[in-house]
DNA sequence: GTCTATAAGCAGATAGAC
DNA sequence: GTCTATCTGCTTATAGAC
């Protein structure tokens, strides 16, 4: 319906909210095309091997988001703490305060998610290595900072598994605020 | 092929393998009839609702594999210590070292997902309850020991993510390893 | 309690007009 | 770059024989 050429990031926003809210294998072309307000063959105009281009567009999105909103934070001026406290407000709007699953936990399930677990696991080592340097930085030693970093993201993730499987973002959104003190106690 | 009259037991537990390899959506009916050698029409007779009926049989018995695995361990004799290291690993059988997903994470996804978060977040809250009593009993006030009942959760549910995502399970070793102190620091 | 056969619908994907 | 129409295969689900 209308096909007022919608630009391409804002199709793919589109996209990645269908993804989001349904999964790779729930997320079906008619949910994709409604959402886009493309038909089916526009659809694959732009995406030409089909969903599994779609999620790689919306992979490759979030990659950026998740540089623009975490990875730029972490590298800015200002104190170390100051950095991490702009970190987890990054996190925070990225996961929509909890409301918001992610693709990690999505895009690696079942069969079709074997292909995206390269993708994934770079992402995660990125965020890894950006948290890690800010606490070698701070003065940790090399390994701490590391199984800093690792238990950093490990609680992310797990608060938002159980914010959504528990019905209330008030578990997810006291794991972001208690963050930058976790880190650097 | 074959019909061997399987007990229901082991039946749940194919579907259970299943299920937990390619969740809710990805489990098709060929799959779940090619694991347990039932046809279509067999487990239809089983469970008349079809894949949901299968679903909520699923999740009942992980229900009563957590309480054997886990609630009873904490629940019984023994220091406080060695009841959260049992508590452990009663976790690492539970997933399968980090091999296996968890339910919780991959029955919340989705449309369909929704019928199923009710029953995961009784689940959730009866080991939160059950680690939480524990810590007070150690001594911990009534907060803390929730919180960190919580904090436990989340970091075991967390580290299964990543350790899906990331590719090895050595993360979700870890966590588990560490559990103990982390509580009773 | 299992099977074979089949229905009805939706999945992903393509052809070709405009 | 979008559309309509269509294809093939797989999905859940049912009917009825044994």
């Amino acid at each position: 319906m209308a096909h007022p050429n919608l630009p391409k990031d804002e199709v793919v926003e589109r996209l990645t909210r269908v993804f989001r809210r349904e999964g790779y294998e729930g997320a079906s072309l008619a949910r994709l095309s409604e959402a886009t307000g493309l038909g089916r063959s526009s659809l694959y105009h732009h995406f030409p091997r089909g969903k599994e281009d779609m999620a790689e567009a919306v992979l490759a999105a979030s990659r950026d988001r998740i540089a623009r909103l975490v990875l730029v934070p972490l590298a800015a001026d200002g104190t170390v703490r100051e950095r991490f406290v702009a970190m987890a407000r990054g996190f925070g709007e990225f996961y929509g305060n909890g409301n918001q699953a992610c693709l990690t936990e999505l895009f690696g399930i079942g069969t079709p998610g074997k292909q995206f677990i390269p993708v994934l696991t770079i992402g995660i080592a990125r965020m890894k290595q950006a948290i890690g340097d800010v606490l070698v930085e701070a003065g940790f030693d090399d390994a701490l900072a590391q199984r800093r970093a690792e238990d950093a993201l490990i609680a992310i993730h797990g608060a938002l598994v159980l914010s959504r499987a528990g019905g209330s973002t008030a578990l997810f959104q006291r794991v972001l605020e208690e963050l930058p003190d976790r880190l650097l106690s």
